[in-house]
DNA sequence: TGTATATATTCTTATATAGTTATATACTAT
DNA sequence: ATAGTATATAACTATATAAGAATATATACA
């Protein structure tokens, strides 16, 4: 197994891809996405963002390889390039919310 | 187990420790904080830094939870609260491999 | 007390980007 | 071709923040 060296290039390619999940407006299509696939309308009703907003936050999640799109006709269908990225998600809900309890234990004591 | 809602406060928290990760001089810090504890100065040295800088990624990084301090006299020792947010890195950086390889295929097929 | 050192903070500048509006593109159907 | 619809892009504004310079704070020690 080759192990990545932390080159300059290398560390900006692995902040970039936290930086795309650092944006709560595209956790959010992350999360509508859980179901399965949707045109860009879909994610518009279902979040309530602008369209050219939703457009462009698809666009940085696709670029990046998180999110994955089919065109078909007028529509363009969005869905989940694998399970990694909401994995991630999941484990850093998972921080949160270990933090949010130690915080109320702290409180209550 | 209860289940976090993800309500835009949540969101909100959550895409905030994903932010912290994405900024290349942060991982580089906890980079070199696999190894142990270090001072401000030595994280400075290590990385090349300003000294308000370093100063201000590692305030960052406590403030959020990534990263203990421990104060001893004149200096500030700093080290990886827990092992969690190295895997992320880690599981991050695998996908960046997984993306580059499939890339050069492309190019080299 | 005064001096030296380690770290933190304040202020400023430069840059990136989220969101909005308006417009352009791509496709379908009549 | 023309009209209608879904999505993308361009231009703009407002906001956030990284980095550097200067200064402040805190601790140790003579």
């Amino acid at each position: 197994m080759t192990r990545l060296t932390l080159t300059p290039e290398v560390l900006m390619m692995v902040a970039e891809r936290f930086k795309v999940l650092g944006e709560p407006a595209r956790l959010q299509i992350l999360n509508c996405l859980r179901g399965g696939e949707l045109t860009v309308g879909e994610i518009v009703d279902a979040t309530g963002f602008g369209q050219a907003n939703a457009s462009k936050h698809l666009n940085i999640l696709r670029s990046i390889g998180f999110v994955h799109r089919r065109k078909q006709g007028l529509f363009v269908y969005h869905s989940l390039a694998d399970k990694g990225v909401l994995q991630m998600c999941e484990t850093m809900c998972g921080r949160l919310e270990a933090d949010m309890r130690r915080r109320d234990k702290l409180l209550a004591g």
